[in-house]
DNA sequence: ATGACATTAGCATAATGA
């Protein structure tokens, strides 16, 4: 069977609930992966979903701060988590889609502001998590999908001036390194640039904080969707979903969706 | 060229985002 799957940082499940339901309805994905839900898992609104046909959830969350969230129309097969970095924080959440296909959600560290390992424990910890993504990957066995906020822009075109990034988190050579070896490390490929070109411009996530997010267009692309061991992408199927920015409330992060072959 | 904004917890303001 063919699935489409999305993966949004929502920023607060329960502030944009009906954002997500208008989402749903609109863009149909079978699978939708939120980070930052900012919810306890019993707190998600998992009734308002399920009246749309998306009954099945894995999630994890925490009060306030971080939680990822896997929803779907087809069954899910609850896979678990890893705490990575040790913290028991939410930040990764994975199931088995039917066709065998395991799917993890990530919500990698932001960074903090300061790109110095020694004097910013945030960016310390991005990076050790980073770290943990590629060990992790190296002894996965089977086909698998990653998605999520990994919070690093790893290409020229992944953000809007690379000159002008090349000191700020989430572009720093360090992380984009951190970030290459990861990939490599579990045989990910970048399911999203090879169906969009990397010689164009690609954002996935633009700032709250501009006058007008549309026209100063400095946005970076933190949103990604990878595959690996025969998990096959239907190519051509890569959407990165701008309009959902531009919204009554938006999140900062828009959907990144693609379409698989289960099997 | 950085913006000076959004969200949560909890009830003022601090922490966090990236």
């Amino acid at each position: 069977m063919r699935a489409t799957i999305a993966t949004w940082n929502i920023n607060s499940v329960r502030l944009r609930v009906e954002l997500v339901a208008a989402f749903l309805e609109q863009e149909a994905p079978d699978v939708l992966c939120l980070q930052e839900t900012k919810s306890p898992v019993d707190k998600i609104p998992a009734e308002r979903f399920a009246e749309l046909g998306y009954s099945h959830m894995a999630a994890r969350g925490e009060k306030g701060y971080n939680g990822v969230a896997i929803i779907s129309r087809i069954p899910l097969e609850p896979l678990g988590h890893e705490d990575f970095c040790g913290k028991g924080d939410a930040r990764h959440v994975a199931a088995r889609l039917p066709g065998g296909v395991a799917l993890h959600n990530f919500y990698v560290p932001a960074g903090g502001d300061e790109a110095n390992r020694d004097t910013n424990p945030k960016f310390a910890h991005k990076l050790d998590f980073v770290a943990e993504m590629a060990d992790w990957g190296r002894g996965l066995d089977g086909p698998a999908i990653a998605v999520g906020d990994l919070n690093i822009a790893p290409l020229e075109h992944d953000v809007w001036s690379h000159r002008q990034m090349l000191k700020v988190v989430s572009h720093t050579p360090v992380e984009v390194e951190a970030f290459e070896a990861a990939r490599a490390a579990g045989g990910w490929g970048d399911v999203t640039r090879a169906d969009i070109s990397p010689e164009e411009k690609l954002y996935s996530w633009w700032s709250y904080r501009a006058k007008d997010w549309a026209l100063a267009d400095r946005g970076r692309r933190l949103d990604h969707i990878w595959a690996r061991g025969g998990a096959a992408a239907v190519p051509g199927s890569s959407r990165v979903l701008k309009p959902w920015r531009g919204v009554e409330k938006p999140s900062d992060h828009v959907p990144v969706i693609a379409a698989f072959e289960l099997g």
